[in-house]
RNA sequence: GCGGGUGUAGCUCAGCUGGUUAGAGCGCCAGAUUGUGGAUCUGGAGGUCGUGGGUUCAAGACCCAUCACUCGCCCCA
């Protein structure tokens, strides 16, 4: 480390930055609390076996990704690389099977190990929901319904694409997948290095695959849909039309896929063509298997999350804050009476500042670049008359105003 | 983890085929204006040219390594 530097991955957040981001999270909760979700806070870093267990241990988030360490107590330790698990666990350690359904809204950094790029950070940001117990389509409707809301409340939702597939349940699931290994197995010799291993690890994953070649022989594959069972079918005709009554649009993507085990029937992504190389937005689906593999009761799950930094990115830039008010004292006597002046404002409910240091005209000078919307002058002949001179930084003209009175002033101006 | 690009002042950048004291604009500080800002003018501060090696009489420029950012792959939000 020759210079103090940021961990790589890592950025500060200030000003316009740091504004963004509130907004999105602000902005996402509110939406989400009209679906009613209320928030969930888990910890930062679990026990990494709750990561291990849920996310699979060939996925490349847990095999290469996970800032994992062990505590002074000798427990092995990782900084949450995605919220859903810590939100599963929470739900099994806290009794919270009680009350279902429950709908919780998250938010908070993440951490994955990965090499960085624009919208991809080592500690980045999510917000997601979960709605768990509910067995029904409507659930993923409500789901996917409230992220497009949300979207759409951040005024993004014209730059985003609904992608929209299913996995089916279980039955059809293994069924489609010993067809798919079947018919790739026979054109292996085709398939590129990377998709040789998924064959091992991850077949479904092949479907998604970049590479012409493996395309190719993609595009000849068993289709999904045909291995879907009735129910299956019906339970995706369920979720299509409700999207259609609410009129959000999708786009079936038969190539969309989730690679963990427990996920099953929904799967969808919100996708940009403006953020380059990473075009996932918002992007979820339906784990009913999560719960009961991390050792709880069996509890059907749906939700979705989002990365904060890519939405940040593509955002209208949020309203500055309130224009403040400069309160300038002249000369010692005034100093005390500008900190109470101050004080009483800022009560009152008005942005103040009041520098700290120089005279009138250095004064003026840092209110006119804090953008302050009057500057509240008071020195010697003010204090004497219990008095103010309130001026107009935008039109430049003054007037004095009984100290009492310029709350009410301020106030009626703006 | 793999492949490509970039790295000069707080910011945006210039710096010719290596040549002597590294520049501009914006921003910052101060003064013109010791109770009145925005404009203008004047002056000033600020750079081990990402870092470390190497080649050369001479390196901001060339070579190697390293760090960071960036684009794509992998993976994913």
């Amino acid at each position: 480390m020759a210079k103090l530097q940021p961990v790589r991955g890592t950025h500060d957040l200030l000003g316009e930055d740091a504004r963004r981001h509130r907004h999105v999270v602000e902005t996402a909760l509110a939406t989400a609390a009209r679906y009613g979700f209320s928030e969930i806070q888990t910890p930062i870093f679990e026990f990494t076996e709750v990561f291990a267990r849920t996310l699979g241990e060939t996925s490349d988030v847990v095999s290469k990704e996970m800032y994992s360490f062990t505590d002074r107590g000798g427990e092995t330790i990782t900084l949450r690389p995605e919220g859903t698990a810590g939100v599963a666990r929470a739900l099994i350690s806290g009794g919270l099977t009680q009350d279902l359904p429950l709908k919780l809204f998250y938010q908070g950094p993440m951490f994955r190990y990965e090499r960085p790029q624009k919208g991809r950070q080592r500690q980045f940001h999510q917000i997601g929901v979960e709605l768990l117990g509910v067995p029904a389509p409507q659930a993923d409707i409500e789901v996917i319904t409230v992220g497009a809301d949300i979207l759409d409340a951040l005024g993004i939702f014209d730059g985003v694409v609904l992608e929209l597939n299913t996995l089916g349940d279980t039955e059809s699931r293994e069924a489609y997948r010993t067809a798919l290994v079947d018919y790739l197995i026979g054109h292996k010799d085709g398939l590129s290095e990377d998709s040789l291993r998924r064959l091992e690890v991850n077949p479904l994953r092949i479907l998604d695959s970049k590479d012409e070649g493996d395309r190719a022989i993609v595009a000849n594959a068993p289709s999904f849909g045909d291995y879907l069972n009735a129910a299956s079918q019906d339970f995706y005709g369920t979720v299509k039309a409700g999207l259609e009554a609410v009129g959000v649009p999708y786009r079936q993507n038969d190539r969309l896929v989730r690679g963990l085990d427990y996920y099953c029937h929904t799967a969808y992504e919100f996708v940009t063509d403006r953020l380059g190389a990473q075009g996932t937005v918002m992007a979820g689906g339906r784990y009913d298997g999560l719960v009961e593999m991390m050792g709880g009761p069996s509890t059907p799950g749906v939700g979705w999350a989002a990365g904060i930094e890519r939405i940040a990115m593509m955002i209208e830039a949020p309203a500055a804050p309130a224009r403040p008010v400069a309160v300038i004292p002249v000369g010692e006597e005034a100093a005390i009476a500008a900190i109470k002046l101050s004080h009483d404002l800022r009560k009152a409910g008005i942005a103040v500042e009041m520098g700290y240091s120089g005279n009138l005209g250095k004064r003026m000078k840092r209110a006119n670049k804090l953008g302050a919307s009057h500057a509240v002058i008071l020195g010697e002949t003010e204090l004497e008359n219990g008095v103010a001179t309130v001026r107009d930084l935008d039109s430049g003209t003054q007037t004095e105003i009984a100290l009492g009175k310029i709350g009410d002033h301020l106030k009626a101006e703006v």
